[in-house]
DNA sequence: AATTATGACAACCGCTTTTTC
DNA sequence: TGAAAAAGCGGTTGTCATAAT
């Protein structure tokens, strides 16, 4: 029998299914089974792979194995801050599509996206007792968390630049806006340039996005000074003053917010 | 020190879409 | 051209590590 260039164990389907199929955590052994094999043969066919193989497990569970952990260019570790700002705002595009979302995020797997939502931020949605979904909470990713974010990254790539050159004009502005009213508006960056944070490599199989020529990724549409700092009147900002306290910044991805900016929010939820 | 709760992530399930024959 | 198989996708569950009690 030949599949895919391959021969292997003629073995039917339903007597595969009679094996005992292994489920559950994969073993090094197991993955250094699929890993030479595809090494050998390549992927695809992944019903007939996993009994060439000699894996006792199905064909699903083998390209998920190798699709989100295996694979060779798979990026591990923490989400980055532009990652978790690119995730924020495609998500806020597209809902629930996290293939399409990964497409954009070289490396990361649709599986760890969705995980890093489900786990992160449907968290602050908990703690903030609003659904995910609600408008409210939309609003407080895009006027509160997400120009956050883009507080944080400048502010780290201010200060790697900052080792080696004076500090830019772009800068200066970025911290005159940050110190010099006490509004929500003036204390939201102006994100004036944000291009370099999105130059992803691009997919061009996809034709609604190419971060290289910016058609997609329009900075000044999703990042501009008055979508991020004017929120529509009403909606979101009744009155609530956000002093310095809402950009003390903590190191780590989830102390965006601390207790008391959730029971500020809480607050303005519940009204 | 033991138990329970929580968070993070890996893996599975069921359904839909695409490909193959 | 239609049926079957394979692949892809999103939702859900399981497992393990760690924090809290």
């Amino acid at each position: 029998m030949e599949v895919g260039g391959r021969v292997c164990d003629p073995k039917t389907e339903e007597e595969t299914t009679m094996m005992d199929l292994r489920r559950g955590p994969w073993t090094v052994e197991e993955d250094l089974t699929l890993v030479n094999y595809i090494d050998k043969h390549g992927e695809g066919r992944w019903n007939s792979l996993a009994r060439c193989a000699g894996l006792k497990r199905t064909g699903k569970s083998c390209r998920l194995r190798w699709l989100n952990y295996l694979r060779p260019d798979v990026r591990r570790g923490n989400i980055t801050l532009e990652e978790q700002l690119l995730i924020l705002e495609l998500h806020s595009r597209w809902g629930n599509q996290w293939s399409k979302i990964a497409q954009h995020l070289p490396g990361r797997t649709d599986n760890e996206i969705k995980n890093y939502w489900r786990t992160r931020v449907q968290k602050h949605a908990k703690q903030l007792k609003c659904d995910v979904n609600s408008k409210q909470f939309k609003d407080t990713m895009r006027y509160l968390w997400m120009p956050r974010l883009v507080e944080r990254i400048q502010a780290a790539a201010n200060t790697s630049t900052a080792q080696m050159s004076p500090p830019t004009a772009a800068a200066d502005n970025l911290s005159a806006a940050a110190s010099s009213s006490d509004s929500f508006a003036a204390q939201v960056s102006p994100a004036s340039d944000l291009t370099d944070y999105y130059n992803y490599p691009v997919n061009n199989n996809n034709n609604d996005i190419n971060y290289q020529n910016q058609d997609y990724y329009q900075v000044n549409q999703v990042f501009n000074p008055d979508s991020l700092t004017s929120p529509p009147s009403g909606s979101f900002n009744h009155g609530l003053e956000f002093n310095s306290q809402w950009f003390d910044g903590g190191d780590t991805t989830d102390n965006l917010w601390n207790s008391e900016d959730i029971w500020c929010l809480q607050q303005q939820f519940n009204m």
